[in-house]
DNA sequence: AATGAATGAGCCTTCATTCAT
DNA sequence: GATGAATGAAGGCTCATTCAT
């Protein structure tokens, strides 16, 4: 991914911080410039001054947003690399659960807000994270089903995975009380995705065997 | 849930079906009265005049599309009571990924902009339409791991098992084309999902009855 | 000319009024919406409402001003058709004078302006305000110079009875006062201006017959 | 004419010569201080810096444009004074003519935006061009006509001449393609315009002798 | 009952100018 | 002396809503 645009000025880094704020609450139609702009103490010209755009101040808020949840959540959730292929699953498992659920992290909210905009613009961000996400778990996942797999099977079993972690979390960010009853327990919860997943893994093992 | 309001009057559904339209491809923020009534052919007051409001014409379109999803997709897939728990929870699954599946079926689009929108007001509206299906899944789950198993562990299921239909279909939604590969046979993906979380399910079973 | 979109409404034709007036003293970039709205007491929306743009409305005024102006002052100062071709040729000339010189006719003002301005839509508008006339009086001067003569040289003098007659006018519009000492009496001028013009094309005449 | 604030640094004529070329094109409100230091490759403080104002940037932009004209242009087009006054006449005539038709001569498309904005403070400029040209014409005009012709008769075939070499300059500078057909070939209408008015001039003198 | 004209609040953006360094 | 960041005023436009008929 490029680098996000320098932003060494204080104006400039307050108006980002400001925006992800507001946009992670409000979504990119409700959030006007001035109210980041207040939350940033600058002046109501200074978006366009530093992003040109309400457009170009959001998508570099969305950058900024994933640079920062990336830097505070490696996808490994410090599994080491030789660690069996289950238990590196079980560590990405849990690092996208925790990225997700993470308090302070609103770059789940923007996407969400996001996936209701469809600024086109964004989806290669998407891509661009999410991607990289998914390639690694395919890899473990197909150590796990050995050669004979076909990719088709192993992209199935990575949605079931990736599916598992982000829609119940973007239910419970939604709204913390509202949410209808889930997980409370994040912890628990990565423990019973781990092992559904995999029962879920080997029971399409079983079947490729019996087809051999 | 409570009956829509009556509208008799022709321009009434229009209004209606058109919102649908609208507000499933733009979001309640960019949908615009005038956009609405003039596809519905009608009066630029005419939302006003019927619904009084934007917003209670976005719930009531909302209820609308409900109402229409859950004729066209009963929750069973025409699988009967009698079958096996193995049997019901692949109809629910099926049946449930059909109606998100559809293409004439606006209600996911509304409901994905409404993540984004938080009307507040249709959180009661997605329960209504969740928990019938929550509950009767998390019944044939009970079934199927027996007496022992905690509430939690059932909500546990059940959230993996819904999340697997729900995520993969809205990200699909999203835009046919540029969505990330994902599931091109809804059938096939079908069959992965039943077949994917029997096994997590007996998983769990086999880990109830070792620490039994 | 397409006639002006109907404006049988009040506000609509205040506005258009009021937009001649503001416009032609100020100039499209410079004449504000909220004035001229202001002006036509009406609504600071109503532009928009009425024209959709600032831009729209400026046509509109523009094709409204023209049109009334064409209706004040036809083209030929009721010389009548049978008049020989230098009685014909000093009515129109006469005409000409007489519509630019008006003080209640803002038309040239606002055309002053649009040449600077250059909207390149209004250069249509110039042309169906010119080209009839131009045509007319190229006419006139065929008759005058018979058939020896070359479409050029009509042409030729045609511009420069027409910019005898525009070019002082615009300068004495500009400011009344300030004007470089020009044309007082307006009727003085056009006897000149038709004496001036007259020679010269019997020059032209005299010119064709050495060369033949 | 009070000699430009003098401008030795390099920024300041850079300025200058942008300015001129950006009010020429765009007129003094459609052009913006950006545009004109970004084109002078300066500080977007500059203008402010180096002439105080936008409107004094425009004043001096404009006298510079000016009096690059009049260096490259004088008056007579090197018509010797000894000439017959006809020669002369028609040396001024084709002087002003080749002044305003010069591509490279921006001070043409500049008094053009002018007349639309009428700062009202270039009004003393336009008088500093015009005057001593007209002065120059009027003279040669009174020679042909002799002593026994008013002042305004005089005024009167200086204006005719003026409008016939400014107008339809003006026109065609608008916009090379778009213009009325019009002077294709500026020294044949150089010669007509000559022609022309001395034709008109002798009618005058005709008329004259006639009520004496 | 229903319409079309009209409203007013609010938002994004532009731009000349100023300020601190 | 000169720069780049920052300001504030103002303008055009959108849009849900109301009003008079």
């Amino acid at each position: 991914m490029k680098a996000s645009r320098e932003c060494s000025k204080k104006t400039c880094k307050n108006l980002l911080a400001a925006a992800v704020d507001v946009f992670a609450e409000k979504g990119y139609r409700d959030a006007t410039v001035a109210e980041i702009c207040s939350l940033a103490k600058a002046n109501i010209a200074a978006v366009n001054y530093h992003f040109r755009d309400k457009e170009t101040l959001y998508r570099e808020a969305w950058r900024y947003a994933f640079s920062e949840s990336i830097k505070a959540y490696p996808p490994d959730a410090g599994v080491s690399k030789t660690s069996s292929p289950e238990e590196r699953l079980k560590g990405q498992i849990v690092a996208l659960l925790q990225r997700i659920h993470s308090k302070k992290n609103k770059e789940i909210l923007i996407i969400l807000k996001e996936f209701a905009n469809s600024t086109e613009l964004l989806h290669e961000i998407m891509r661009e994270m999410l991607l990289p996400l998914q390639m690694k778990m395919q890899a473990t996942i197909r150590e796990l089903l050995g050669p004979d797999v076909s990719d088709s099977q192993i992209q199935f079993c990575e949605i079931s995975i990736i599916s598992q972690c982000v829609n119940p979390m973007v239910l419970k960010k939604k709204n913390e009380k509202n949410a209808p009853p889930g997980i409370g327990n994040v912890k628990a919860y990565a423990e019973h995705v781990a092992r559904f997943s995999l029962a879920g893994i080997h029971a399409i093992q079983a079947e490729l065997k019996k087809h051999k």
